[in-house]
Order: structure tokens, then C-alpha cells, then sequence
RNA sequence: GCUCGAGUGGCGGAAUUGGUAGACGCGCUGGAUUCAAAAUCCAGUUCUUUCGGGAGUGUGGGUUCGAUUCCCACCUCGAGUACCA
């Protein structure tokens, strides 16, 4: 009987979905365990094979968990908001709704034609307004929360205007916008309700500021700061520039610590851990504030080493910076409001590129210090950045290298607070073995010592304190965009307002345009039906807006990270109507154990969705403050893309060994038009494109061979391929263990469709094992011992495997059984069905066909692992190496029973030992009793 | 620059606590089968060699009876970050 692929996996696909085989119930006795993939922004092009890697691996591992007992929960759905659906409607104007549709049906086909055993009746979609319902609902909850730094939680904001009542906010130690004044509750109970209003933005969790935003003009839309990447858009690559907006910004740096402290407890990867802390970029050190000659007022600085403050000889202030004006010198006027309209005319990108260049003004004004009482020159300069700490530093040229550049360039002096220390050529920063000198009361402490000083005696003048940084920023929550979820925010008088959640969702509107208004709004600023009734509590037409009843509603639409920071939790109870999941629900999955997807996420969505979940769970609303215990990251898989070589000026192809050192282009071919011998089919390419159909071939012996070249596999480098080809030429069960073959998950490798063929024969081979010529020849005689052995040794490797996340080492392993089995001809069952159920997490169609053909009537998804037996691999000799000098020369076969002294007299006796010494007596013999013998000498 | 990660045959990769380097697969070579091809099967395939052997896991050192594995220095590639005070 012939392995017929198509037709055994094209039955089992329509069985899994009849049956529901996969479906997950919320109830079970077993225990639970949730795997999950990040879920797909469905885009036109489909899945290329590069997708489903992460997705086979979180498979196998549900599938073997089901195996060995667990009711596991695994989902997929589609992150369908975003930016390529509306890209397209703005050229085509095709509703995004509808050509989202017809990715995700295009995607759903691909999916399941790979055999995943997702619980499809769990699938959401952040653009149905079923779920992004909950996403505004959650919006509003940040809206009426504010931070509590002292018990290091968010709380509801009644509680806060509660303390306001009664306290004021001297005492309070909470989240805030840095510009917030402080108020007793007299002046509190004194301010208007628009005044009120106004004062508690500056807590809320979710709040409308101006800010200094990255707006990309080419998108059309402001960007977050992990949207960029080396000063241009992540996306298209687009310019951005800085720019003044009223935004919703997400309070982010208020979770800055515990986001920190809760990646302890994780089992993510290293790496990606890293790139969080230093997105986090927290820095311990001081704030330290220094009276200004002749001015009222002080200039703060941040610095990470207080103990050198007996070493400041200037300070330098970001060109922005408010005291700049107030300060600067009638004499120097000029010269700094110079510089700063040059600054403010450079893009980021600019000034990111050109760091080596010095440049700065002296502003005319003095700083004292706060111990010494001396004047210390105030400077501008553009390498001190507004965003960061306070926007000034105290500059101390002898301990940091930029303030050392700065002075050497306008020659401030460089004096020395350390001992034994030369610092005229450059700046001394080793912290660990600095001891500071010529400093009054701090002279011959270390570092550590030194700096507590300094706090101490700032903090008893006035004049200073312990501070902590994190380089982490709130996060601009608005994006000037269409396909999004819109806010559930209406305006009175210019101050937002939340709708009342039982009227959610507030479903996106009807435009006639997707791009922005004449007067540069939105493109919801298109919308004639979008302003809002407060009285029938619906979305009404704009024309009806009188201020009084009927509002205005926001025109900004949220981020793509909106739905995919809670999406995980929804799946828990996908489709519950009454909140976003049942307690019960979230009180049974709780979290996901395995959590599967790229490490591009690393400062996006991994972080935002872990800010979400630590609000969400300060407010009782979750059971868990993390919400992916094991996180792993899939390698990319890169394309092996093929290049035809065009003689300039002509339209004349020569083969890759015949270019020598003439001149060619080397262009991308399709990879479908080339074979496994790198060989091109030249009538294929003569036809692809028009340009191409007159040209001319230089061939070696008659063929035309392209040259190879790894990259990233993306349709512009044509060399992408598509799964639906392979599922059809060799079955989905090829495609999955060939990409788990490949190598390591975490890795990235390169794609050969080339060497696909072992694994598809593999599948053929272990076939023949069950089926001859027509029919079963599986037999119930007994196996032996041999055979029991290659089967024990397989379930333990695989389960060890699995367990630790090598899928490539499995593929391998599962052959060498097979190839055993088919030389000692086994055909028992006893062997082949345990066999075909350790096989099904892999190749679960082929493994199902097996089973149900061993005479099963249930699904093999379910049947319990196979359980290992170390008797069967027990052994009573062993081939020994037997080495000299560490290099091993031949190997003995000997009895486990023998101790050292009975090893050495055999080895020492043989004729190839004696061979080997040549004469000589060893120094020393080394023997391991069932490892090695080593004889040196 | 800083912080991570990785360097093993022609290629993808294996070697789980320091113990037979190159498992498994691709590719290649030879053979069987076939009118022929595909498919299948068998044998070989790290390099080098005077066929005894010798060398060999990015480079140079070290620890050890023994190092792909541990330590030190360096080189190359990749990722993250980029004046963060």
C-alpha cells in the first residue's frame, strides 16, 4: 500500500474539525496547560514557510502534553488591525474590513492545511468589535486609575480625589506628569471642576498631554519609540521628525520597577530579558540642585555619581531646557538663541548620526555649588538630551569622557578628585576602584562610601536627594489612522470624557476617505455619523453636536499594540459577553505555560502587554501579575535566494563560473525557476519577465547555473516559499518535521527545499514498517529484545526532547529507530503502536492513519504517551575506547561486571596495546568502568 | 562604543555532568535493479598520506590522564542599543 499523503491528511483535517478533537473545555479533572502562539497580522502575501516554524513547535509540544494527560488550551487568532490593510484601502478604496477578511480565510486555509491542533472555537480577532469591546473597556479602566508609588499599585481614581479632599498631594507618592504643582485640600476644594478635571489627567493612568511626539509624515501617523528604528519608521522606513501633539499616552514608567523585578521570576530567554532591562534602563544616583548666581530658582541634575561632585567645572544644559532663557546673559543672547533654532531645525536622525562633532555655547550664567559656594560656568550643549533625567548634568570632565571631549574642545579645566589617577588625555570611569581625593569631607572614600556622603549632606541642605532613573518613557497611545479601535472618549469643553462601558463597543464608523481631513484631522475626521448623544447613549450624526447634549468624538483611532496586550486572557473564555473573561475561567487557565513567537517583540508588545497585565491584576480583574510563565523565541527561517549574472549594457546572462572578472548585475531570479543543482530553467525565466524575453544565455555544459546567496525570505528577493507547495508535493507531515530538522528552534537557518526529500522518506520508510505491497503486515508476535530496545531508547530521547525544546534532535532520533526496525524486519505491534503514538505530536496525520489502521476507533490524539522502561536498555558489555594520550586508537568489548583493576589487565594483555606502546611501560592508565580507558605514556 | 549570542566536513547540523568529534539528513562518488529514466536498495564520503600513519571543532595560550565542552587573550559574523549623565 502506497503512503498517499494527500489523501490521509486531507481525511484527518476534515475528522479533527468533525469532531472537535482539539476543543478545550474549561472544566476538565486533568491538569491544565496553555500554549500559545503570538498571533499573525493576517497580510496579503500569506504564510511563507518561515511562519508556521514557532507555531509546529508550540503543536508538537500541545499535542505531546495531551499525551501525557494535561487538557490543554491552544488558540490562534489574528491580530487584524493595522497598518497594510489601510495602506491598501487608501489606494484601492476596498473597506481594510473586507480585505482583511479574505487574508484571514487565505491564512485559515494555510493553516490548517499544516494539521495544528488549535481550538479554532476559541479564535478572536482584535478588529471584531466583540473583542476590541473589551479592549475600550480596558482603556477606561486605565483612565480611572492612577499609580500608587508607595504601595507600588494602581488604584482607582475615586480614591485619589478622595485624598486630594482631605490632603492635598503634599504627602501623596504617586505617577504623575513631572510638571504637577503641589496643592493642599483647601486648594483642591477651591478648584473647578474643569480645573479638577485637569489635575487628575496628570495621574490617570491613560492621560491626554502635549507632547513631544515622533510624527512620520510619510505614514501619516505618530509612532512610539519601539516603532523606530535608527531614526526611521520600523515600517517602510519613513522619515521621522519631532514634533508638538496632543496625545494619549500610556503611563507606562510608572510600572518602570516592577516590569524590572518581575522578569526574576521568568522563565524567558537571557537575551531577551537584557534587551528589556536596558529598555528599562534603570540607574541609581542622585538629584542634585544648584542655586544659580543672581537668580531665584535652581538648575536640577540627575547624575549616577554623586561622589564626584568636588570635580564639577561646568554644567551643561539641553538646548530645550526652560531655564535657558531666564538665564542666559544679555552678552550671550545671541549666540545661544542661535544655537538653539539650529538644534530645534535638526531631525533626530541628524543628530543621532553626527555625535562625534562638539558643539555647544556658554550662556554667561554661573551655578553655585552646593558645597564649595564656587561659580560654575553654565553651558548649552546638544549632547545633553531634554528627555532623559532633567535635561542638565553637572559636567565633571576628569570621571565622564563627553563632559572630558567638552572641555578639552572649549578648554574648561579638567580637574582631579581622584587618587593615583592621570586624567589630562582622557576620563577616569571605573567606579570599582576609584578613590576620590581633593574632596573635603568625601577625600580617601571609594565610590559607594562616597556617594552616600554626598546624598546625606544634599539631602541636610536642601539641596539634594537619592533618585532613581529609568530610561523608560510613557508611550503615545494614538495613532492618527483609520483601522484601529477607536477611543470610547467623547470631548466637553476640550476634556475628554469616557463613555459609560455598558454602551460599548463603539464601533468604528464609516468614512468615504481613509486619509486624513483637508484640515490634516484624522481620517476619522471623515466620519459624518461620529459625535455623541449623552442622552441616547449612541453614536450620532455630527451635525447634531451642540455641546450640550451631544459631543464630539475623538478622531484618533489606538495603536496595534492595543489588542495584543490582553488578547492571551480572552482566549481563556473567547466569546463571554459579559466581561472580558469569566473569574471562573481566568481562575482555571490562570496563564500560559508556553508562550512561542519572535523576539522582535522584545520592547513592544512583550513589555506592553506585561504593563496591562500588572494593571489588570492590581485591580483585581486577573489572578496572575505575569501572565507567560516560559517564553521561548523562534529563529528566523532565511531564504536561499538565486542570482542570474546580466553583462552590463546587455541583455546577455552568463552562468555563475563563467563571470571571471568581466563586469555583471547579479539579479534575483524567482527560486521556483531554479532546481536542486542551483541549475535555472531558462525558458521559465525567459518568460517572467518581458524584459527577459529576448535574452541571451552564456551556459556551462548546457545549463545555466545561478549563483546563492542567503537572506531574509521576503517576495521582493523572490525567494519565498510557500508551504500550500510543499503540503502538496510531500504533505504536510514532511513540512513539519523538515522545519523542525532544520536545527535548533531558537536558531536562525536558512530554508533548502532541496533537502527535504530525507525527511519525506523517512515518512515512506516508517510506512513500510506497518504496510507490504497491499496490505498491513503488522503481527502480534512477540518483539525482540533488540527491537524493544531501539523503542525505549527512542520514547526516553524524545521525551527528553521535547522537554527541553530540541524538536531537531527527535527528527533525527526517530529515523535511527526506524532504520533499526526496518533492518531487523519488525513488524509487532507492540512495537509500532506505541511507535506511531510517539510520532503523532510530529506527523500527526500519518501517526492517526497508523492508529486507526492498528484497529482504533478514537482519536490518537488522546492515547497516552508511551512510558518508558529502562530495563530494556539494560546492557552487559560495553565497547570501550581504548585511548592513548587522549586519543582514541581502538575499542575493546568487555563486560560491565569488570572492575578497574580486571579492565586493565584485559587491556594491557591485548596485542593492539602492545602494538600501540611500541615497547614502552605507561605512565599511568586510566580507566572509567563504562566510560573510557586511557593509557598513557 | 557598550551589552548579549554564535563560529564544528561541500551544506543543515549532532555530541545532555569534560570521556570514541562529525550522529541524522542533504549533496557527491561507485554499484545493484531497469530497454532507459524515475523510484528503490547496497557501499563509500573531515582533511591529508609514501596507506604505517599524521592532523583536525575561528586563532593563540592555559587547566586536565583526557577539552567542541572549563579558564584567559584575540579574530570574525549576527542581534540589541546608541551621546541615558
Amino acid at each position: 500500500m502506497k503512503y498517499n499523503f494527500n489523501e490521509i491528511e486531507a481525511k484527518w483535517q476534515k475528522y479533527w474539525a468533525e469532531n472537535q478533537t482539539f476543543k478545550a473545555e474549561n472544566q476538565s479533572d486533568k491538569p491544565k496547560f496553555y500554549v500559545l502562539d503570538m498571533f499573525p497580522y493576517p497580510s496579503g502575501a500569506g504564510l511563507h514557510v518561515g511562519h508556521p516554524l514557532g507555531y509546529i513547535a508550540s503543536d508538537i509540544y500541545a499535542r505531546y502534553k495531551r499525551h501525557k494527560g494535561f487538557n490543554v488550551l491552544h488558540p490562534m487568532g489574528y491580530d487584524s488591525f493595522g497598518l497594510p490593510a489601510e495602506q491598501y484601502a487608501i489606494q484601492t478604496g476596498q473597506h481594510p474590513a473586507l480585505t482583511t477578511e479574505a487574508n484571514i480565510s487565505r491564512y485559515r486555509e494555510q493553516l490548517d492545511q499544516i494539521g495544528f491542533s488549535f481550538d479554532w472555537s476559541r479564535e478572536e480577532r482584535t478588529s471584531d468589535p466583540s473583542f476590541y469591546k473589551w479592549t475600550q473597556w480596558i482603556f477606561i479602566q486605565l483612565f480611572n486609575s492612577w499609580y500608587d508609588k508607595g504601595a507600588e499599585k494602581s488604584r482607582p481614581v475615586s480614591e485619589l480625589v478622595a485624598i486630594f479632599e482631605t490632603k492635598g498631594n503634599a504627602e501623596l507618592v504617586a505617577a504623575c506628569d513631572d510638571d504637577t504643582p503641589g496643592f493642599t485640600a483647601e486648594g483642591w476644594n477651591a478648584m473647578n471642576a474643569e480645573e479638577q478635571e485637569q489635575m487628575l489627567l496628570k495621574y490617570r493612568l491613560t492621560y491626554l498631554a502635549d507632547a513631544e511626539v515622533n510624527w512620520c509624515p510619510a505614514l501619516g501617523t505618530v509612532l512610539a519609540n519601539d516603532e523606530i528604528v535608527n531614526g526611521v519608521s520600523e515600517r517602510g522606513g519613513h522619515p521621522v521628525v519631532r514634533k508638538k501633539m496632543t496625545q494619549w499616552s500610556m503611563r507606562i514608567s510608572a510600572f518602570a520597577e516592577r516590569l524590572l523585578q518581575g522578569l526574576e521570576g521568568l522563565d524567558w530567554p537571557e537575551p531577551l530579558k537584557d534587551i528589556q532591562r536596558n529598555w528599562i534602563g534603570k540607574s541609581v544616583g542622585a538629584q542634585v540642585h544648584f542655586n544659580i548666581k543672581d537668580h531665584e530658582g535652581q538648575i536640577s541634575v540627575f547624575t549616577t555619581r554623586p561622589d564626584t561632585i568636588f570635580g564639577v567645572s561646568f554644567m551643561t544644559l539641553a538646548p530645550e531646557h526652560d531655564l535657558v532663557k531666564k538665564i542666559t546673559t544679555n552678552e550671550q543672547r545671541e549666540a545661544v538663541e542661535a544655537y538653539v533654532a539650529a538644534t530645534a531645525k535638526r531631525s533626530e536622525r541628524e543628530r543621532m548620526a553626527d555625535v562625534k562633532n562638539i558643539t555647544g555655547v556658554f550662556t554667561g550664567a554661573y551655578a553655585l555649588h552646593p558645597f564649595t559656594g564656587e561659580e560654575i560656568p553654565v553651558w548649552i550643549g546638544d549632547y545633553v538630551l531634554a528627555g532623559y533625567g532633567t535635561g542638565a548634568v553637572m559636567a565633571v570632565p576628569c570621571g565622564d569622557q563627553r563632559d572630558h571631549d567638552f572641555a578639552r574642545h572649549f578648554g574648561l579645566p579638567i580637574p582631579n578628585i581622584f587618587e593615583g589617577v592621570d586624567t589630562t588625555e582622557e576620563a577616569f570611569a571605573d567606579k570599582e576602584n576609584t578613590v576620590i581625593a581633593n574632596s573635603d569631607f568625601i577625600s580617601g572614600m571609594p565610590y559607594k562610601e562616597a556617594s552616600a556622603a554626598v546624598i546625606a549632606a544634599l539631602e541636610e541642605k536642601g539641596q539634594g536627594e537619592g533618585k532613581i532613573n529609568y530610561r523608560l518613557r510613557d508611550a503615545v497611545f494614538s495613532r492618527q489612522r483609520y483601522w484601529g479601535e477607536p477611543f470610547p472618549v467623547y470631548y466637553v469643553n476640550g476634556l475628554p470624557k469616557m463613555i459609560d462601558p455598558e454602551h460599548l463597543p463603539i464601533a468604528l464608523p464609516e468614512v468615504e476617505k481613509y486619509l486624513p481631513t483637508e484640515t490634516g484631522e484624522p481620517p476619522l475626521g471623515n466620519a459624518a455619523v461620529w459625535a455623541w448623544d449623552t442622552t441616547a447613549n449612541t453614536v450620532v450624526d455630527n451635525s447634531l453636536i451642540d455641546h450640550k447634549t451631544v459631543f464630539p468624538l475623538e478622531l484618533n483611532t489606538m495603536p496595534g499594540w492595543a489588542g495584543s496586550s490582553w488578547y492571551f486572557n480572552r482566549y481563556m473564555d473567547a466569546g463571554n459577553a459579559d466581561a472580558f473573561a469569566s473569574q471562573e475561567a481566568l481562575a482555571y487557565w490562570k496563564d500560559v505555560d508556553l508562550y512561542i513567537g519572535g523576539s522582535e517583540h522584545a520592547t513592544g508588545h512583550l513589555l506592553y502587554s506585561r504593563f496591562w497585565q500588572k494593571f489588570l491584576f492590581d485591580l483585581g480583574h486577573l489572578p496572575v501579575d505575569e501572565y507567560a510563565k516560559k517564553l521561548i523565541n523562534q529563529g528566523m527561517i532565511l531564504g536561499t535566494s538565486a542570482f542570474v549574472y546580466r553583462l552590463e549594457n546587455s541583455n546577455t546572462f552568463v552562468s555563475k563560473n563563467l563571470v571571471g572578472d568581466r563586469a555583471v548585475q547579479a539579479i534575483h531570479a524567482d527560486v521556483s525557476m531554479v532546481n536542486a543543482s542551483d541549475e535555472l530553467d531558462v525558458e521559465a525565466f525567459k518568460l517572467w519577465r518581458p524584459e527577459f524575453a529576448d535574452a541571451e544565455f552564456e551556459m556551462e555544459d548546457g545549463k545555466y547555473v545561478v549563483g546563492r546567496e542567503v537572506e531574509k525570505m521576503s517576495k521582493s528577493k523572490y525567494n519565498v516559499v510557500n508551504p500550500d507547495d510543499i503540503c502538496q508535493e510531500y504533505g504536510a507531515d514532511t513540512l513539519r518535521m523538515y522545519e523542525m530538522f532544520l536545527g535548533p528552534l531558537e536558531q536562525a537557518k536558512p530554508w533548502n527545499t532541496a533537502g527535504i526529500t530525507g525527511v519525506h522518506n523517512f515518512l515512506k520508510k516508517l510506512w513500510k514498517l506497518y504496510f507490504g505491497k497491499e496490505e498491513l503486515i503488522v503481527t502480534d508476535e512477540q518483539p525482540s529484545a533488540e527491537s524493544l530496545k531501539s523503542l525505549h531508547k527512542t520514547i526516553k530521547k524524545v521525551e527528553e526532547d521535547i522537554e527541553n525544546f530540541s524538536f531537531n534532535t527527535s527528527v533525527s532520533t526517530f529515523m535511527i529507530c526506524v532504520n533499526e526496525l526496518t533492518a531487523q524486519k519488525c513488524h509487532s505491534r507492540a512495537i509500532l503502536e506505541p511507535l506511531a503514538v510517539l510520532m503523532s505530536p510530529y506527523a500527526p496525520h500519518i501517526a492517526e492513519e497508523l492508529w486507526h489502521k492498528l484497529g482504533h476507533d478514537t482519536s490518537v490524539a488522546h492515547a497516552a504517551f508511551p512510558v518508558f522502561e529502562e530495563k530494556y536498555l539494560v546492557e552487559s558489555t560495553k565497547t570501550y575506547p581504548i585511548s592513548f594520550n587522549g586519543k582514541m586508537r581502538f575499542t575493546m568489548e568487555l563486560s560491565l561486571d569488570l572492575n578497574k583493576e580486571e579492565i586493565e589487565k584485559v587491556v594491557m594483555a591485548d596485542e593492539r596495546t602492545q602494538d600501540q606502546l611500541g615497547g614502552r611501560t605507561p605512565k599511568k592508565v586510566i580507566v572509567v568502568p563504562g566510560k573510557i580507558v586511557n593509557i598513557v605514556g
